[in-house]
DNA sequence: TTTGAGAATTAGTCTAGGCTAATGCACTGT
DNA sequence: ACAGTGCATTAGCCTAGACTAATTCTCAAA
C-alpha cells in the first residue's frame, strides 16, 4: 500500500485569493479592520462574494475574520500579500526601465502578469535593474524576504502653507491623472515649496525647483504624498 | 432608458480556451484532424473534459467538430491559436536573451506568461529584440499578422547517411533533455555530417564543426529537426 | 430602551472546467 | 456480415467563484 497523495505540495494560491489579500493588506495599511464592503468595491465585486472569499481565507489561515467586524491578514496571509506586492512592483519597475512602458500604463499590465510570474523570473527582473527599492510611483518595493519600508508620508493636500517637502509617491494609478501629473513635472523625487492653499479645501499652490508654480486641486492634492524637507 | 451592456467587449479567451486551441493547431499541423484522446494527453486532462470543451468551442465558431472523428481549427480559432504561439515564442526568447534564462527552462515560464501578457507588451519585446524569426529551440515565430513559416525539416534520425545537414529547430521542451542537448553542442544553426546509422532504430552518428562526434539514440534523433544542405 | 438604517451574512443559483462511470460508435478481423 | 475492441460521447457530479434576494446583526439616535 503506497501514499494516495505525494506530501502536500504547496496549494498554490489563485488569482482570485492573490487579489483579496493584496486589497486586506491595502485597507489595513493603516492599521483595524479591512470590511466587507471595502473589500468589495476595490475589487468591484457583490459583497456576498467577499463573505463567501473571506470564509475559505480564513479556513485556509491566511486571514482572521471577526464576523460583522471585518478581517485581518494572518502572518502567513502578510507574507503572500507583500510576495504579491513585490512582484507588481518589480514589474512596474522593470516595464518602465527596460521596455518604454509610461507611469500611467504599467499598472494594468503588471495586474495581469504578477499571477503569472514566478519567484525566478521576479527575482531576475529585480536583479538586472539593480534591485530597485522604489517604484516608478515612488511606492516602496518589499524585499524578497518579505520586508517593506513604512514611510511617514503626508499628502500633499495636508502639507504646511511655506514648507519645503519632497514628492515621494504618487497614489493613483490611473493613467489619465498619472499623465496629467508628469506633464506636471511632478513625480516623485521633485522638491516643491507650498506657497499657499485656498480654503474650504480648495487647491494647494506649489513652486518647483525651476521657480514655476502649479496649482494642484484637493483631489489630486490628497494623492501626492509628501515627505517635509525642513532646512535639508 | 440606456444600454444594458457595453458593445460586446471582445470575449476574451480563458486560460484553458487557449490551451486547447493551442493543442489543436500541434496536433493537426501536418493535417488532419486532432483526436479527442491526444488533446487530452496533451493538455493531461481526461478525454470527457476534451469533448466538453470541443462542445463549447465549436459552438463559439474557433474549431469545427466532427464528432467520432477530430477537430481542426477554423480560421478564427487558428488566428487565436497563432496568436498564442507568436506569444510563447517571443516570450522564450525574451527571456533567454534578456533575462539570462537557459533554454531548457523558459518553456514553463512562457508557458504561464503567454495567458497573462498584452499585445503591447509582445510587440514591445519583440521589437527590443529586433523581430526575432526563429525561437531558442528553433521553431519559427509567427508574425504579428498571423502568418508563420513552414519549413520542411527532417527528424535526424530519418536523414540521408553521408549527407549534411543544419540541426534547424529541437522539438522538445524537457529541461533534462534540452541541457544535456546543449553540452553536447547540438543547438539549432549547428552543421552537421551524417557519419552512419546503426540498425534497428539504432542511434544516429553525425560529426560537427570541429571534427568530433557525437552519437544520437534514436528517441533524441526524432526530436532533432534538420534542413539537408547539399553541397552548400 | 427601542428602533431603524446600513452593513454583513446566509440561502440559493449560475458558469467554467474539471472528474468518473456508463454508454455509443466505427473499424478490424474473422 | 458481424462481433469485439477501443475511442468518443453522454450522464451526472464536484469545486471555485461569481451573482441576487432574503435575512440577521450592530450601532446610533430618538
Amino acid at each position: 500500500m503506497s501514499a494516495i497523495r505525494s506530501p502536500q505540495p504547496p496549494p498554490a494560491l489563485t488569482r482570485s485569493v492573490e487579489d483579496y489579500l493584496k486589497s486586506v493588506f491595502h485597507l489595513t495599511s493603516q492599521g483595524g479592520f479591512a470590511t466587507t464592503s471595502d473589500i468589495a468595491e476595490m475589487l468591484a465585486v457583490a459583497p456576498p462574494s467577499v463573505s463567501g472569499m473571506m470564509k475559505r481565507l480564513s479556513e485556509t489561515g491566511l486571514i482572521e475574520h471577526v464576523p460583522y467586524r471585518g478581517v485581518q491578514l494572518t502572518p502567513q496571509g502578510r507574507r503572500a500579500a507583500l510576495q504579491m506586492i513585490r512582484r507588481h512592483r518589480i514589474l512596474e519597475s522593470y516595464l518602465t526601465s527596460r521596455l518604454g512602458y509610461d507611469w500611467g500604463d504599467v499598472h494594468v499590465e503588471a495586474e495581469r502578469l504578477e499571477h503569472a510570474v514566478s519567484e525566478k523570473l521576479i527575482e531576475r527582473m529585480a536583479d538586472a535593474l539593480g534591485e530597485p527599492r522604489y517604484d516608478p510611483h515612488g511606492a516602496p518595493i518589499p524585499t524578497a524576504a518579505g520586508e517593506i519600508e513604512e514611510a511617514e508620508l503626508v499628502p500633499l493636500a495636508k502639507t504646511e502653507v511655506g514648507g519645503r517637502v519632497v514628492l515621494q509617491e504618487v497614489g493613483d494609478e490611473h493613467p489619465a491623472r498619472l499623465h496629467y501629473l508628469a506633464e506636471q513635472g511632478l513625480t516623485p523625487g521633485v522638491r516643491l515649496t507650498v506657497i499657499e492653499r485656498q480654503p474650504f479645501n480648495g487647491p494647494t499652490i506649489v513652486r518647483l525647483g525651476d521657480g514655476t508654480t502649479r496649482v494642484v486641486g484637493q483631489e489630486l492634492a490628497l494623492l501626492l504624498f509628501c515627505r517635509p524637507t525642513d532646512g535639508e
